[in-house]
DNA sequence: CATGAATGAGATTTCATTCAT
DNA sequence: TATGAATGAAATCTCATTCAT
């Protein structure tokens, strides 16, 4: 009986797992129809398929669908540049690949800009504390074992400078990102050339400010 | 003489301004006391002293309100920015001065930063196009006037890379300050060491960050 | 003195009747395009070149607007037929030149039905008591004479016979517009055979009717 | 065995129509304290114990409610008069019964013709197109049928000529109403004998102008 | 007198969240 | 667990009416 039990429960945990991550597939989907809004519960709950108190049994809030969601990104992201600190490639193509790494990413995954901009303005601000906690632990976790990869290649940077980098890094694509992401209702306004010059490509602008930043951290200290 | 208690009608342009004034300063208020959220219009109607209908009469919506509010800020900002480029002082002084005058409008205004934030994800989204054209070209017209002003300091850098500099240090302002920004609910967890690392104090990481982006651009680009 | 003060008092007094007519005319004028609804007040004022507030110095609620357009093509009305009445027309042609006058006014003054149809229940409500006194008195007066008439022609039709006759005649007509009178959204609905049969054209509906309820009080009566 | 005590949620269609129907007994009971104006939505929503979203959720405007009350007194109206028809009663019997029916209906229902009044100058305008539509075809089903058994009863009265019988009754009876029905702060008004003569009572004119009609209509011709 | 700013009630909508079933 | 009915806060809008200037 136990065992059957047992495995009931580990089937339904599986479940469990499976129903939460449709919900996530379903957010994830119907957010990239409007990058501009996080899509209401019900719209969520309708394209998976569940009722809308459903979604409330695997998620406290809205806003815990899209910061699960966001977590998932940005810890893909972060293994992909972990795995390409840590593989073969010579340290002077290691700013171009990761860029084209970036690049790959935010064009594969269009809402991780979006989110990610979001995240503490409307997402964590809506959710539980712990759950805050374990996404911010997450990061730091993947932080630190990329701040370490550098310092492994780059033996002047110390793991606390590289950390810092990453930081700067994320910082400075969330800001630019902010500054050339304009509303649906407004993307007509900004072909204006008038307003060419504070609203700037995001993808050139990001790839001339990382080479900037990056060559600043590396390729400076390694003169040194 | 100007009469120092308002009018209870704003009867010309100049009543109506002030008026509008009013509200923003209500909004101002009120949003100070929780920088996590706007205040709903209701709140700032009666911390202005006036019916919501009144409200509605001077904006559109709520977001307006804060788009206004942040605009008047960034005005002020960037005149003061401008006052420095133009005044007397060495050019060696200009990064700490302008650090300096960051951080005192930043500590003067609490809610600078967090309005600015919220910019596009939130409130941008939620106003009329042309009433955010006019706030993008204001500051257009504020940029243009202090790449000019940089330009004629250090000739080597030309307008349009002043620009670009002014967009990176808001970029990355705005980006430093979401990473380290934690709603009310969090304040406590960010004590765990664990975490301070994915959240640096804002201002000695925003001195730092600035530090290093206005030196690559004034001063290397100088020895060249 | 007196004389010029007197002379420009008169002026005045003028000049304020036609200001009202300006805004009955102006109202008159709105309601046409859309006989559904009492235009707002604003709309009222602009048409007749005035403020808001101006109106309300003529009348005191938007409603009493609308009763003083209706009071006087009331009034028009009945003119009508007493001259009818009072004419040397034969008996046996006053069924259906009344008709043709109901028909012909109404057709003019698009509103008059609408305006009638609304009295009670959105007009005189929101009207002073003295001024719907004033109105009903004016009904009465005209009532009167007019059954007066009908008893100097008919003369087995007692006065208060006539006056009932009257009275049936508005009810029924105000009660068959009604019934054919359909909201703009609903004109197309009309069209359904299946809802014709509730919904009667209205003209040949009331001349049947009222060839129906006159002869029965005038001809009968006269047989017996 | 249904439960007398209602259940918080209105699970199935059964529950929603009970729930629904509470609705229109609390828009009843208030409208029936202030018969010249249809109570707010917040009023209706707390007599019926409900939050003002909930109200919603059953009724798309306000409007609609008070239409779907003035339905279901026109259908109650309605079988009742077919009862009648399809009775054993006498022929000759028939205008005094309908004539007590409309009297007691009226009654007992006091919001049946100030709703009846208001139905298209102020209810239908704010109710979609469907709604009102049903609400048509449903009179319209009744109508046929009452048709149908005037016709059975009195063959020389074709039912179309019963229809218009009944449509004309419906048209009297509310202009009657609207003739004599004094709003609340003009009731003292229509104490002046002045006044008496152009507001009838609305009862006794009722019954006299019915006998008239139907009469006419049933009588006159069985003679033919 | 004339003006139009200010008021405030109320309708309607949206939607996150709760909770009875 | 799953459901979706119920809640209620807030935004937005409309507009009649008032009243300071």
């Amino acid at each position: 009986m136990k065992c059957i039990t047992q495995r009931l429960r580990a089937i339904d945990d599986n479940e469990k797992a499976l129903k939460r991550q449709s919900i996530l597939d379903a957010a994830a989907r119907i957010f990239a129809k409007d990058l501009n809004n996080l899509p209401s519960v019900i719209s969520i709950a309708k394209a998976s398929g569940l009722a809308k108190g459903t979604v409330y049994l695997y998620f406290k809030t809205k806003e815990e669908i899209f910061l699960a969601l966001l977590s998932e990104q940005y810890e893909t992201l972060l293994l992909e540049i972990l795995s390409l600190l840590d593989s073969e490639i010579e340290n002077k193509h290691i700013i171009p690949e990761l860029i084209t790494i970036l690049t790959r990413f935010m064009a594969l995954k269009g809402s991780f800009m979006p989110l990610a901009s979001m995240a503490n303005t409307v997402i964590e601000k809506n959710v539980e504390r712990d759950v805050v906690a374990q996404f911010k632990l997450m990061l730091v976790k993947y932080l630190k074992a990329v701040g370490a990869s550098l310092h492994q290649r780059f033996p002047h940077l110390s793991t606390e400078k590289g950390i810092q980098l990453l930081l700067h890094t994320n910082a400075l694509i969330i800001g630019l990102w902010q500054m050339q992401s304009w509303p649906e209702n407004l993307k007509e306004l900004m072909c204006q050339p008038e307003l060419k010059i504070v609203s700037p490509e995001f993808f050139p602008e990001m790839v001339c400010a990382l080479n900037y930043l990056w060559r600043g951290s590396l390729l400076n200290h390694e003169q040194s």
